[in-house]
RNA sequence: GUGGGUGUAGCUCAGUUGGUUAGAGCGCCAGAUUGUGGCUCUGGAGGCCAUGGGUUCGAAUCCCAUCAUUCACCCCA
């Protein structure tokens, strides 16, 4: 195949046979947050890139080596969005949110970007359903979060979505243990791998998620991060935990849970399947009470998630979830001659007009294909007109489904189609 | 960036130790039914066998390269 007729490579077309699942999903957390309190915002695609080597830390993957990244003609370097939180938190700084009723509470239903190799569940652009909520440091807020990403979970019947959370800490905390680490490790540098040697200087906490053999032993009995947290921090982990245990929410603590993104403080969190993958995580999110700050705001503190809808819909596939089929069409309006063309599209116009879903042939096909492409389409009824109909205003209405016929006057067919679409 | 699998019709796939006109099922279009769908039957369209090179009398088949795709590692949604 030509590269002409080809998407590029992480990318893919939404087909019309699938688009209603995507409509079920993204009605059902679109919903859900409203219920939750949740408003809608709409960023844009593209931002500075700064925004992004600041908000989500020059030192992470993303930035490094997974932006796309580009100068537009007037000179700027701009990015494709890798994620939505930044943009949101720009948005947040640049309207002065912080005098908005406190405190905001924000969703969104975007596309990210991020070059990355291709695999199952994993792609260059990719969908995520979010929520940043702003103003609130209290753990009511982490407790909120996740409690709508439980729901939300809950309604769409997915079931073994296991929730793993971990604290790491405040700065403050985290420099105090990154200097126990590297003490631990010191004497061990040597057997360390070659990318793991680099992190010692730069993050030493990745290398607790090393997957080198070699590594994995020599970490075995390193500290944990959540064992030396501060204690506020301790605290406020605390009260997580045993808000979540009162909502009965499960969880389990994970304390490998190390976010990618620099910004998360405190409180993080994710929703992992087994199944579809080594792309398991479905969700991934948690506090940022450092970012708006970072990115040029008064101090604020944040909380939020991104979920993966590709992800989302891979594993309710897996579930075998049923996601209510498309609707057909109410009816299609066959004909033959002329006179009848007429009649069947100012029909058609008429009842499309009166908010019921009508098609007919555009392509002057015999009555015989009319009938195979109205069964094709799934409509519910069809009507023929001819010579006869056109002179008596006389119609048989025929359900499709049962095959049943009823002699009715063309006037009346726009009440009997409502009539149906309402007691139906 | 690293490693493995796979590239034949719109889709899912056959194709014998290399052998001459490359097949099936599904889908699409048309007809059987000149004004009535599904079931059935008949016919049709649709292929540079991913691309380029090599071996051979002869390559979809064997070899090499490139590209694409997919799974995995790293990392993440």
């Amino acid at each position: 195949m030509e590269m002409l007729a080809k998407a590029p490579k992480g990318t893919r077309d939404i087909l019309p046979d699938e688009i209603h699942k995507w409509y079920y999903v993204e009605e059902k957390f679109r919903e859900i947050a409203n219920r939750f309190g949740y408003k809608e915002i709409r960023i844009p695609v593209f931002e500075h890139t700064e925004l992004f080597e600041r908000g989500v830390g020059d030192t992470t993957d993303i930035v490094q080596k997974e932006m796309y990244t580009f100068n537009d003609k007037g000179g700027r370097s701009i990015t494709l969005r890798p994620e939505g939180t930044a943009g949101v938190v720009r948005s947040y700084i640049q309207n002065g949110m912080s005098s908005w009723a406190q405190p905001v509470k924000l969703f969104y239903d975007i596309t990210a970007y991020r070059y990355e190799n291709v695999q199952k569940g994993r792609y260059r652009e990719f969908h995520q359903f979010g929520v940043e909520l702003f103003g609130a440091a209290h753990p009511g807020a982490d407790v909120e979060v996740i409690s709508l990403l439980h729901l939300f979970f809950k309604e769409l019947g997915i079931k073994n979505l296991a929730l793993n959370i971990n604290s790491i800490g405040c700065p403050t905390c985290r420099e105090k243990y990154n200097q126990k680490l590297k003490e631990f490790l010191g004497t061990k540098l040597d057997n360390l791998c070659h990318t793991c040697k680099e992190r010692y200087d730069r993050n030493p906490m990745r290398i607790l998620d090393c997957k080198d053999d070699s590594c994995k032993q020599m970490v075995v009995n390193a500290p944990a991060l959540l064992d030396h947290i501060c204690e506020d921090c301790a605290k406020h982990f605390e009260r997580v935990k045993s808000k979540l245990t009162a909502m009965d929410i499960p969880f389990s603590i994970d304390k490998g849970i190390v976010r990618g993104l620099d910004y998360y403080t405190r409180t993080v969190f994710e929703f992992v399947s087994e199944n579809i993958g080594s792309q398991g995580t479905v969700c991934g999110g948690g506090r940022y009470d450092g970012l708006i700050e970072a990115c040029g705001g008064t101090p604020t503190p944040g909380i939020g998630f991104g979920l993966g809808v590709e992800r989302l819909l891979l594993e309710m596939d897996n579930q075998k979830i049923e996601i209510p089929a498309p609707k057909s069409p109410d009816i299609f309006i066959g004909f033959v001659g002329e006179q009848a063309e007429e009649l069947a599209e100012s029909l058609t116009l008429k009842l499309r007009a009166a908010g019921i879903s009508c098609d007919k042939d555009i392509m002057a096909r015999s009555v015989r294909a009319q009938m195979k492409y109205a069964n094709k389409i799934n409509s519910r009824f069809i009507i023929i007109l001819g010579d006869n109909e056109v002179e008596s205003g006389k119609v048989e209405l025929k359900d499709m489904t049962t095959g049943e016929t009823k002699d009715i006057n063309i006037d009346t067919i726009v009440d009997r189609l409502l009539k149906y679409k309402i007691g139906n």
